[in-house]
DNA sequence: GCTATAATCGAACCAGCATTTGATTATTTT
DNA sequence: AAAATAATCAAATGCTGGTTCGATTATAGC
């Protein structure tokens, strides 16, 4: 080892925040790499100590803010409440988080079809296929949280029964579409947005009247 | 007037439709003009003699995607029918419309911020900024449609009271994304997703037992 | 103090791609 | 058939931006 990974020295973490940020104002194919190296007082080249290319970054880009969603939602699982009472909780949870980190939020949605394209040459290729499929399986693990919840809900005769695949679906649209239209000091905070997104779906799955 | 548009010779809304095709699967940074031209079987340059420029490519795309889908919701205002059944209609015919043409529902959601990011240089720059705000406006006019529609519905008593940009924004988040996920020959035909869709969004909406 | 190596930079490389230019071919009008 | 113009292309231009290379500087371990 050798030179401080302290002071001067910028952190792979510092680059992914300053990626992520970068990111979401310009997208992916308009930011530069001397853009994201700027932000945190590097040159272009020095970006690729830290990251084999333009696409491994946005990969790591992605994977934070996916792992950081992954866990904020894990935790509500463990609560005792009734299902309901848990979903409203997962969704809020996601809301909220993808408000107060609008840079990862927007990113999970935009910058979904570079990552499809990006094609990477050579030797790297093979770990960056494998990255991404991993990459994939976490989302398709993460949207599976959702659904299981509502499973769990229908099953256990808290909601009524719905195609919860398409159900998840649109919540999760919904959440994702926040991350692009959200602005901080707007009419609502991200909490209240939460509530009534929650309370929209919520009152959808429960039994109602008509049925 | 010279050479007749027709036979050999590629019209322009041929050449948005092949445009949107290849945004579609590339996204825009990635499509290049070659692409968008081998698709009609022309060349990058000939392009040029339809469109001014790239960025206008993409406007076209985008406003031609929009226009279609005002004008679908807008048919389905003139019914007679209840609120509900009418927002019902609205939904329906949104999400079907998206998933009836993947290419312009995906660029709605990905090349928006293409567009946010085009700077045209020089004489065009004018007539680009003011048709892109005109877009956005459409836009907005598009998205007033279903508002009003959630509005005079609660003013009729037929729906709860609910915040209706917030509820709306759900709906429009949840309906994009269809366009991203959806796949042809899946489990379920567009019909069948903006059937649990419309249901989702209107039992939320109608008045339930608990209320 | 050396030595290995991490972190960084400046400069150069090079490929891809939007766009321009100038010519060519087809079609309509008169 | 001549003139005007629409539609097209091949080739050249020029720039942007990812990536590589070699050198330099700082730091940790011995």
């Amino acid at each position: 080892m050798a030179r401080k990974p302290a002071d001067q020295s910028v952190s792979k973490d510092d680059i992914i925040i300053a990626a992520a940020d970068v990111l979401k104002r310009n997208g992916y194919d308009a930011t530069t790499m001397k853009d994201i190296a700027a932000q945190v007082n590097l040159t272009a080249a020095s970006l690729y100590h830290h990251f084999k290319s333009k696409d491994f970054l946005l990969l790591a880009v992605l994977e934070i803010g996916l792992e950081h969603a992954i866990q904020l939602i894990e935790q509500t699982l463990h609560s005792n409440q009734s299902y309901a009472e848990k979903l409203r909780e997962m969704i809020e949870t996601h809301i909220i988080g993808v408000t107060e980190n609008t840079a990862f939020g927007a990113a999970m949605v935009f910058e979904m079809k570079a990552l499809i394209n990006a094609r990477p040459n050579g030797d790297k290729e093979d770990e960056f296929i494998q990255r991404r499929d991993a990459f994939f399986a976490r989302r398709d693990y993460f949207e599976s949280l959702f659904r299981r919840s509502i499973h769990a809900g229908i099953e256990a005769g808290e909601f009524r029964s719905v195609d919860a695949a398409i159900v998840t679906r649109a919540m999760l649209g919904a959440h994702n579409w926040v991350g692009v239209w959200y602005k901080d000091g707007g009419r609502l905070s991200g909490e209240a947005i939460a509530a009534i997104m929650a309370d929209t779906f919520l009152t959808s799955l429960k039994y109602s009247a008509e049925d």
